[in-house]
DNA sequence: CGATGCGTTTGCGCTAGCACAATGTTTTGC
DNA sequence: GCAAAACATTGTGCTAGCGCAAACGCATCG
């Protein structure tokens, strides 16, 4: 399903971008002329902001929320690749010289986008200090994780897996909490199974062994890690 | 082992550049400077070219042979990210805005290497039209590479993965011989259980049982995939 | 040419994690 | 407030693939 975003209109403010990364070299007047090419769309939880495969017309900024990238295999088995969390462009095919998303973008939350047409992103880079580099900066980020991803399923159990998959969520969308470090949103079992290569019942399995011995909590779809070092260890356990 | 690469001297001609997508919008003038600055080392099959968590401050075009990007785990295990083959920039951290190398790269043939230092890759993409673009191209060609890799890892079964590890290896990589396509290079059954992450065993086992139903022959530490469609078939194999 | 080392094959037992299945719990929608 | 849907838990076999081990073939080098 894709998404028919609700176009409610958002004050668009230059402080919104001045700090982050890829606009933070500009001034003042060219922040304001990138957000008058932009446009804003809000999207509910669950709706897919584009979907891999179609034509890469826009590229897109998350200005709040969080957006999951997945991709579906032939026979139907979804992957969650990686979670985009606020202040991150995503969609940019275009940089990497892509027609094509390489995935389907799945919001996580309700969500605040920008978007720009694809078509206008030589022009920015060439236009704008910094917006390149810094774009590329967290490219580059990405592929070590990915590369890290890689590395993990070709080496580490299940257990240890889903210990690295916490730890990823709680390191990049974690928020203290009482009793520990919680999941900024709602993810169930079958998520964190398809961020590790595994099934919903194994996930559930270890997340309940987790829960009698204190190193999470979770309540219905809110998972709270209360032993984040526990959780190293147990990513790091001796085969 | 850190190589000593032999700096034997090899006649740099434009041509040699030519043709390489970052440098085919230059022309003669602009080839000839870059190669001025350029650095040509030979290296023996089985050496590392410069290491994982090094400062980067070459980076390098594979002109002859074969590279390997590995990483290690901290318990010893090697995978193997990929195969850089002639043609291709490697090593290029700096384009990414890393200040150290994402992982070893390992000759896997005896190899003729170009580099440059990090510090002119700035005014390389900033002066020569297409340099950037291009080598933004090829990365995002590797990170669809690596996507897939991790999808495959995710969701396919040994057999599978390793049907996926030497397809990849024959487009790559593959020459055309009489009884199907070989792999250029030597290739031991333990490098194939890095890159599907599996253990030598298996793969062993897998290969004997593909010989025998004629899918493939193997010398020693040569392979011949005889029946490439099988192989797709046997990649795609519904569980 | 014999010896040493690296790569390969194959057998055997075991277990991590999957498939299948049934039941329980929380949320949502009317 | 009740029904339906979505999410979670837990039990029971079963098997793909691993770990361990032994033996064999091929290359390299003195």
């Amino acid at each position: 399903m894709q998404a028919s975003p609700s176009s409610r209109h958002v004050r668009l403010d230059e402080s919104l971008l001045a700090d982050l990364p890829p606009f933070s070299k500009l001034d003042g007047l060219a922040i304001r002329n990138i957000l008058a090419k932009a446009t804003t769309h809000r999207f509910d939880a669950g709706v897919s902001v584009f979907e891999e495969g179609n034509a890469a017309d826009r590229f897109y900024l998350l200005l709040d929320g969080y957006v999951r990238a997945v991709r579906i295999t032939p026979d139907g088995d979804q992957v969650i690749a990686l979670h985009i969390s606020a202040g991150q462009l995503f969609g940019i095919a275009k940089a990497l010289g892509r027609e094509t998303y390489p995935a389907t973008a799945i919001t996580a939350t309700e969500t605040l986008v920008l978007s720009w047409p694809t078509s206008i992103w030589d022009d920015f880079s060439a236009r704008y200090d910094g917006f390149a580099t810094e774009t590329y900066k967290a490219v580059g980020k990405r592929i070590g994780e990915m590369n890290n991803r890689i590395v993990e399923m070709a080496t580490l159990h299940v257990e240890q897996r889903i210990a690295c998959a916490l730890l990823r969520l709680i390191n990049q969308t974690g928020h203290k909490v009482s009793d520990g470090i919680e999941i900024d949103f709602q993810i169930t079992r079958q998520d964190l199974s398809e961020m590790t290569g595994t099934t919903l019942h194994t996930v559930s399995r270890m997340l309940s062994a987790w829960e009698k011995s204190g190193v999470i909590k979770s309540r219905h779809k809110k998972i709270t890690v209360c032993d984040p070092h526990q959780l190293v260890v147990l990513s790091t356990a001796r085969v």
